[in-house]
DNA sequence: GGAGTGCCTCTTGCATACAATAAAGTAATT
DNA sequence: AATTACTTTATTGTATGCAAGAGGCACTCC
């Protein structure tokens, strides 16, 4: 199970298998995931010693990788209690998504000052995949929509920024399922957000910074918009059951 | 050392010490603040075993400790190498200046959207602070402009704006104490950072988001260029050394 | 019957012990 | 003298063990 790094590897050729992330960075990554997926859902409590027996690793490892989950506000700690999934509230999700706005905005015009050829041959593929997936199942478009998030953010040549993000998309990302699953989404947004995507690597192309940034904030406010609204109906719905 | 929260304690009498915090949370600010101030430097090995000896706990509570302090991205830790305080490159200080100018301004913006009337009044004393301090170290204008920033965090009501900006300044801090404390810093922006935030504060007091949102990007920005500036001057001087 | 109290169990908080890796030094061989 | 293989040591990675806190349950006492 132990694997090296060949000294001799500079060609390319004799590439070795990627070294298995260490125990720890496995554990971190399924339960983010679990976590992003929904497979553990929000409020869930989460006992270590579950966590462990279903990983089949050490306590050490699990409590680890809660810290990091902890920093990343995916869960929350509560002393001597435990970690809980975390839970937002509706108020927190307008929050983020106005973060993520003007974070994406600057994303858009980060990649207009610095995308590369191959780069911006990346990004619109991953349009093209997004425009299909509108036609497919919520999921497909999901993933499709964070396949091209992804590249915008490689595309800014900023790590950091590509860093934020993508934790910052880790923790909305119940509702970004919910934006685009729920059966009361307006099919106006599924347009809007098309021609948005397409203005905005338009702009990229043109290296026209601020209509990028413009129009990915818009988009990104009218996509929290939506949120809010969808969580208002499912919160109302609540009530009069 | 064990304290119990007394059922008499209605009337407020008997009211009970405040629990210390864990030993992994104190753990985790000490470190934390460490870093922060520069007493340890970007670069150096954090050698678990020498942490523990230090603070006088086990290895398990420094690990954690590390694990969230590189979710937070303080410290780098290399597999079956181990961590280092984050180094960072002048690239990645730009990146995060831009970054913090965007989530500046909206923090600005929902400060004239929702701040009350007692967090407007500890706003303004920060303001004075702020003045009075220049006159002063620069050590103490660092503090005194952290506080204004916090103060301006508070007025958002958003926990998760405040939460995010205050790991992001944790990350700038050593670049901020260079950008006020280094030799050649210009006279000029510190009359300007001054004009700007008196002018943020009058916006936000006449709810004028927009200009709240404008100006304390603006200043950011600036505020940015000059640390570039100053860092560039850093390294032609080591290179003509 | 109900409020309170003590006990019991489950879980976390913290510490220690053991295994695996990396790096540096050392000796042997050419 | 240089290179290689081996040994040693310092440090991280992982597992386990022990103590302390929280919550539930039954029992007691009124």
């Amino acid at each position: 199970m132990v694997l090296h790094y060949s000294p001799m590897s500079q060609s390319g050729l004799l590439k070795v298998d990627k070294v298995p992330a260490s125990l720890r960075q496995q554990v971190l990554l399924q339960m983010r995931d679990a976590i992003i997926s929904g497979h553990l859902l929000p409020g869930t409590r989460l006992i270590e010693r579950e966590l462990t027996d279903q990983m089949g690793v050490s306590r050490t490892v699990v409590r680890e990788a809660l810290r990091q989950l902890e920093a990343e506000h995916l869960v929350e700690v509560i002393p001597n209690k435990g970690p809980f999934v975390r839970q937002l509230s509706i108020n927190e999700a307008e929050d983020l998504y106005r973060i993520r706005a003007v974070l994406h905005g600057l994303a858009a015009r980060m990649c207009a000052e610095n995308i590369t050829k191959k780069h911006l041959e990346i990004l619109e593929d991953a349009l093209e995949l997004v425009i299909e997936s509108y036609s497919n199942s919520s999921e497909r478009t999901l993933k499709a929509k964070t396949h091209f998030y992804n590249a915008l953010y490689k595309g800014t040549q900023s790590d950091s920024l590509k860093a934020m993000l993508e934790t910052l998309q880790a923790r909305i990302a119940r509702w970004r399922t919910l934006g685009l699953a729920h059966p009361n989404r307006s099919q106006e947004r599924s347009k809007e957000s098309i021609i948005n995507l397409k203005i905005i690597i338009d702009a990229v192309k043109r290296k026209d910074a601020d209509q990028a940034e413009s129009v990915m904030f818009k988009e990104d406010i009218q996509a929290g918009r939506e949120v809010t609204r969808l969580l208002n109906i499912e919160q109302s719905d609540q009530k009069t059951n």
